[in-house]
DNA sequence: TTATGTGGAATGAATGTTCGTTCCGTTACT
DNA sequence: AGTAACGGAACGAACATTCATTCCACATAA
């Protein structure tokens, strides 16, 4: 074996504080939460984070791009190509749900931190590179007919900022999340971004 | 005359004091804004501050209460009953887009702050408030058959949610605004609101 | 097997800084 | 002159970060 018991518990620790900062960050956001916080939530000392991450800022950063990476990966994976535009539109958009809904930490903080001043460049250009993956798969679906002729980031803007509000909407106990008005918010967008 | 000079020039510190608030906190949000720095921003002494409000999640309270109220009005302002829905709707849409590109800073600290765990219960039943207006103006369309019967909230959360994702990419410098892309968020969303 | 030495991980009290808030001498108005 | 607003120094609390120390897994020796 080519990982030693120790370097097991130091991946452990890290993954630790990573997974504490995530929730705290995502209730709280950044500038809410203290950095001992995150240690007594991860229970470890608060100078061992700093064994891991050489600030909170690159501890922010770390997980950022973790948690996005993540969701671009579950986003790729098996993805339909031989069925109808309809059905490719269905199976990315429950997706989505069931992954915010099994992530819902993961995906408040990336929409906290969306604005924050606190990301670096390599943070910025993963988000940047996210966006144009969606845009170019856009152009293609436009040039085909199954979208509409409109402006990529239009489409993007409408569909996720959609989900994500009423994603909101759920999580602060304004609304009940029922099959029913996840297959009203489906039918929406696709009347949305249908040509 | 009904107020003094002394209360005219009170009432501008006070303005100066939320107008400083208003741009810090949309720029670098509550946690991030230290008090001393809106005293510097809006020209007073930090002790000032505190003799026109409590303490600073007073102020903050009172800012969200200003804005929103202000949104509102200017949405209730002068809407057409004697139009087609369309031009119902594209007086709405072209209102929201004037107000949030004339009111940035208002509209990010809205936006921002609406996770936010310092808003008290007053500031939190104006917002329940707005939202059930909302609801109710589309139960009604729904049943002329103007708008698609889905609960209000799943298409609260398209507009709303689309036109303020197009925003923050335009703010964020992702994006160009202009006239074309605006008339194809407009047509995008009425596709997904009409029946 | 047991005892012991050792390097690096882990700790949490200590540090300097910055925060929200208060206090008080000064200024400005009546 | 008297009253109230004002600015900004001052305060304790809380912050991010550091560092002297402790702890522990493992190698070596008996």
């Amino acid at each position: 074996m080519s990982t030693t018991r120790l370097e097991e518990r130091m991946a452990d620790k890290r993954e630790r504080v990573l997974a504490a900062a995530l929730r705290l960050f995502a209730e709280k956001g950044f500038d809410g939460t203290a950095v001992p916080e995150i240690a007594r939530e991860a229970g470890v000392g608060a100078g061992t984070i700093y064994r891991y991450f050489e600030s909170k800022e690159v501890l922010v950063n770390a997980l950022y791009q973790r948690e996005k990476l993540a969701a671009m990966d579950e986003a790729m994976k098996g993805f339909p190509t031989d069925v109808p535009a309809r059905a490719q539109f269905a199976h990315l958009f429950r997706k989505a749900i069931d992954y915010a809904l099994k992530h819902k930490d993961s995906v408040c903080f990336m929409e906290h931190h969306h604005h924050g001043g606190y990301l670096d460049a390599e943070s910025l250009a993963l988000e940047a590179r996210t966006m144009e993956l969606a845009e170019s798969f856009l152009r293609v679906s436009a040039e085909r007919q199954v979208t509409k002729d409109v402006e990529p980031q239009v489409i993007i803007s409408v569909v996720w900022g959609g989900v994500a509000r009423l994603l909101r909407q759920v999580w602060d106990g304004h609304l009940e999340l029922t099959e029913e008005i996840l297959a009203q918010l489906e039918n929406v967008l696709w009347q949305a971004v249908r040509v």
